[in-house]
DNA sequence: GTGAAAGCGCTAACAT
DNA sequence: ATGTTAGCGCTTTCAC
């Protein structure tokens, strides 16, 4: 014992009770007289007694650490979710074990295999989509999953959505409302579901609407993607709104309208953005966007955790237009 | 056993081995003969074996846990830190156990307390300071403690600091070259170790050098007090300069400079911020700043993290000027 | 309500 | 090099 953690052991001597005494004060709903319990705690405070959740874990086969793994997390949006998130998972008595995804994008599974080792209670996947291999896993040893913005159809995961297609069918009426007449679709080259179901369900609606749409999709999803896909498309002076999938899209674009490309926003352009991320609301940029709302995404997130039962639970977050100033 | 996550025993009942020949061919640098070794791997695949990482790390009374806890984690700042801390962890092998101190500012105390439940090997803190007696009982039980930007003076804990004073010196530096007479300096009410030595220093220069300074310190950090402090400040039409204490404070001066102080910057006003976050180089601000090397830091504290000895380990980040757009 | 004892899965002496 | 054994600190029957 090089290191001076106090046992359950020491604290039973001290009070002069069993080791179970004090592990039944320290569990929930367990039988203890108040007069031992009252024992125990004095005892337990004076030492400076604290648990060994790795003891306790092994015990149990579980810890009560949720795995979180995502990647991109200086990213607005994604650092938003995950602050809010950490905050909510602290709150429920749940720790976070953050596993950053940058290095395995395509393949989160050893991720999550590691988070298997550490008898992780649930797993909430920020960005990307797990194999289905790694799903029966988790099924199979009752590990709860919940994917956030994903595709995946399956019955035994949880799913959070925002409702992607409301959203860019909000976009998209809003845009005709302005009465644009050609208009530039800005995704990125990741093509995330996300970024799918908004650019599918925006085409849609654009197409019964009778306007054109120029497509452009490349590179990550960054604002210097959207500042490219500005300086690329907006030559063409015909080109009177955008929809940009994601804000971050939507402010390099802005600027490159702006900026480099002589555009008054929104007199001869309007400009749409998806996800109200902080900077949208600033004052250089004014983005009329598509919120979703983050505190419900982490709402639904835990509910998810929470629930009992191992079925889908398929949540979508509400999506709301925000009017500022970029559409006319 | 409801959960069915195979043992080193089933793993060594197939292998025809013992459960030690198991555990040692998954220890790094014990002895095992490469025919036995081969064995073991091939049961283990074939049974998807994994370490128990509970049970190994009860056994060795420390996890690799790695303890993270930081406040304001959607900062563009702080996020970017934690993006490249946890990617640097998981490729050392170690995790990350994120404990957002939100709701606990001021007393992190409870938050490392539950990091030596979990036995974590090392606590990182990102922001805010711990008291004395928890510091006491990192180093009792041998838990490395990195502390980022803080004040503390202590040899029995890690030490990261950006080179505030030098950055701030720069920055005064600068605006005198531009003729600056009359200059803000603008900070947040919450008044971090970083933000005191960033304002002293350039105090301190401008001092020497017969400027004068308008000081504001209000409100959290963030883009609306530096916004709020530009159109406090800014009626004095005398003021020619300012040095924000951090980007986020420095973009919300600029926009309320242009937008709404009708000033033109730098022709009548320069501004210099700290830091260099992405959102500093995007084309409608392209704010001159104090750079401090993200990546050095993040390298900085990994190496407090693996260095054996228990001493400080002062380490400063340094600091540059990088030129954009504010400054005359 | 309380204590004794078994066992969670692992690693590290200790023998062989 | 390999197997045997003894814990790590905890929770949970099981008697009382």
């Amino acid at each position: 014992m090089a290191r001076g953690f106090v046992t359950a052991e020491d604290v039973a001597k001290r009070a002069g009770v069993s080791r179970s005494a004090v592990s039944r004060t320290f569990t929930e709903g367990a039988s203890v007289s108040p007069s031992v319990r009252r024992k125990v705690l004095k005892a337990a405070r004076e030492l400076g007694y604290r648990v060994n959740r790795l003891a306790q874990g092994l015990n149990n086969d579980r810890s009560n650490l949720i795995g979180v793994v995502g990647a991109n997390l200086a990213s607005p949006f994604i650092s938003k979710q995950l602050d809010l998130l950490s905050i909510a998972l602290l709150r429920k008595g749940l720790q976070c074990l953050l596993l950053n995804a940058a290095d395995a994008r395509k393949d989160i599974a050893p991720l999550i295999e590691l988070l298997f080792e550490f008898r992780a209670r649930a797993i909430v996947v920020l960005s990307g989509e797990p194999p289905a291999t790694i799903i029966d896993q988790c099924t199979a040893n009752g590990v709860r999953l919940v994917l956030i913005n994903q595709m995946l159809e399956r019955t035994d995961t949880s799913l959070v959505l925002t409702d992607d297609s409301r959203g860019a069918d909000l976009a998209a009426q809003r845009l005709i409302l302005a009465n644009c007449k050609r208009i530039a679709l800005v995704t990125s080259g990741s093509n995330t579901p996300a970024q799918v179901r908004r650019a599918a369900a925006f085409t849609q609606r654009m197409k019964t609407a009778g306007a054109e749409i120029v497509l452009w999709s490349e590179g990550p999803t960054s604002y210097e993607s959207g500042y490219r896909a500005g300086c690329a498309l907006l030559g063409d002076r015909s080109i009177d709104g955008a929809f940009c999938v994601t804000d971050l899209l939507a402010l390099g674009f802005l600027d490159a309208a702006r900026k480099e490309m002589g555009r008054q926003v929104p007199e001869d352009l309007s400009v749409i953005g998806f996800d109200d991320i902080p900077q949208a609301g600033w004052k250089s940029y004014e983005l009329t966007t598509v919120a979703q709302s983050f505190s419900s995404l982490t709402d639904s997130v835990v509910a998810a955790l929470e629930s009992a039962d191992q079925e889908t639970r398929l949540q979508v977050v509400p999506v709301s237009m925000v009017e500022r100033k970029t559409v006319r």
